[in-house]
DNA sequence: AATGAATGAGTCTTCATTCAT
DNA sequence: TATGAATGAAGACTCATTCAT
């Protein structure tokens, strides 16, 4: 087997791309931002990704799939479904809306770079399945059907990251806190989950 | 004298903008791209906007005002607090959840370009003394206080808009009438309105 | 007799022109520079100059005349050469390296716009013969044959004009005194003037 | 290894837009005209300059410090003061006036685009003291201060050179041969060498 | 005569990508 | 494989001048 690439490189080179996307934009980030942020030669950039554009959209594949695999594991694990939602807006939650950077991105190129929708019916249907089990009764609200539950997980998910995202860069009154109370208060009242 | 200036360019001008911002993003629409689709000469686009960055930040700023003011109109006018609200999901946010190329660029490059935290931030007051008002209890949720009151509206707000615009572009199952119908659900059960 | 062009305002943008030149040179003025600068409008700024060139070449022309008819009335007037060129070293002179925009103009753009070398051998000419009829010899100094006097005047008169021009915008240590000062100590050691 | 910057190319660019910016002014020439000229792409124009503005500060950077460097080395020379004056009348500004391009681009847009002042304040510092060295008496001439010795060497060091710069464009009756013979009968008659 | 919107050729510069070394 | 000079299409924007009103 030949030598295999310096992975350590292609991981700079996305840590540095990661960043700089975030902050700058994907229009507003040129190559030669990327050269000098990582110090690699241009050379060395194209001979990990292709394009500027493969660089934008492993960011967001790669991210999408540690998040989506590290949710199926969640859920995939033995235990009692209430207690994986509570493990869902206790700690994975928390924890994405740490990674600012890859809201910013997954929320503004992101969209135009990669399929995010099917991204999201992914997700959408592993919540709602974990969600169904964890009720009750099965009828979560009087009146949802699977569209409206769809949307439902779709609206919170996207009001999530992107109210988190927002007020990053703004005086906004809001907290990463506040938002996460907000999800466990209404997480507990809307489901009606088994004890 | 000489020519005056003539409001219909200035219009079509933003009208051509908002379409191919919203269809093909701020950074991948060149001015050339809005010289063809307004048949107008490059001359001609400066003479009503002196930089490309002004164009998407009129259409931002007079649509958002557009919006606010009939909220804002909406909410003063004489009636019972809860039936504002009705009117609110029943016919302010559908006619909104209509305007996909302003809600794509307000969600993208709109974001960047206008002070759009500052906006959410008047706009959830807003939304915020008229649910207070329109509440039996005065006491929405338990647990909830001004900030994540706050955080709520924006999240669904956020939420809505988002999940509309991704609609767009995309197979998923999701229909703007689904949106609304969530919408309407979520508010009925989870606000607690005066007759 | 149709009414005139208001003179005036021809004024107004030669002086708001002039001032732009000399501060930005002539490339970096625009004519909306002088539509600011005067309050006229484009088209007025039109109507009394048929370009932008024309501007230029008016200032430098229009300066020039005047500077050359002073000079021609203080040597055609009655009176001894010697005290004639007194008064040029002493009067003219200064007063003309007062006029730094002119100058900074002269030697820049004007140069250009404007056969200046036509100018300046018609001024050498008739200095020269002022220089001769004040010299009691009239040998002024052995060696010199007409070209070299026309070059000494040219020498000095484009050297004068440049030293000023280069110390307003700067820190040398020569100030404008320094420069007459210099001029009337040369001019009384190498001409042998009659009493 | 990746082809390395040719210096070969940076001299055709600094060549070609010395020879445009003395024939056709600095504004007057487009990079596009560099682009005819040098027959290399504009991205090429663009490795070696990162500006317009630096292609002509360049060459009077560099042009100067050539002539300085030159200078000074003459000065520094063993030699006796007095032949190192001759040497200065009869070699370096000879050679100096040759180059009509140099002189063109340093007396107009030169000016603006670096600091000819402080660049003529050495220049007359170690003239100066190099005439001093050279003068019997150390009294070159009564009544003449250091400032005034300072205006007499810019005046006629900016005199010659703007004198031939003028000479090259027109029928002007100066020839530079003109202009070294009056500079060569002033030194002799007003500086009072030793033998 | 007065006005200022209209015009479009032309400006400088950028930048993703390639490929010779 | 590593490098970074080379490339040139495309970008946003300017501006002297005209001419309809």
């Amino acid at each position: 087997m030949a030598r295999m690439k310096d992975e350590t490189k292609r991981e700079n080179i996305m840590e540095a791309a990661k960043t700089l996307f975030a902050r700058q934009g994907f229009f507003n980030t040129s190559i030669s931002d990327l050269v000098r942020e990582t110090g690699f030669p241009v050379g060395t950039i194209y001979t990990y990704f292709k394009s500027k554009e493969e660089i934008i959209r492993t960011i967001v594949e790669e991210g999408w799939t540690d998040l989506y695999s590290r949710l199926e594991e969640l859920v995939a694990a033995p235990g009692h479904p209430a207690a994986k939602i509570k493990e869902i807006t206790g700690r994975f939650i928390p924890e994405l809306l740490n990674d600012l950077d890859f809201i910013t991105i997954l929320l503004s190129e992101g969209i135009v770079y990669t399929r995010i929708e099917e991204k999201l019916e992914i997700l959408t249907d592993l919540l709602i399945s974990l969600i169904k089990s964890a009720s009750k009764t099965h009828m979560l609200l009087p009146g949802f059907n699977r569209a409206t539950l769809q949307t439902a997980v779709a609206v919170y998910f996207l009001g999530l990251l992107n109210t988190v995202k927002i007020t990053r860069s703004s005086a906004i009154g809001i907290r990463v806190t506040d938002v996460l109370n907000f999800l466990e208060l209404t997480i507990e009242s809307s489901l009606n989950l088994e004890p």
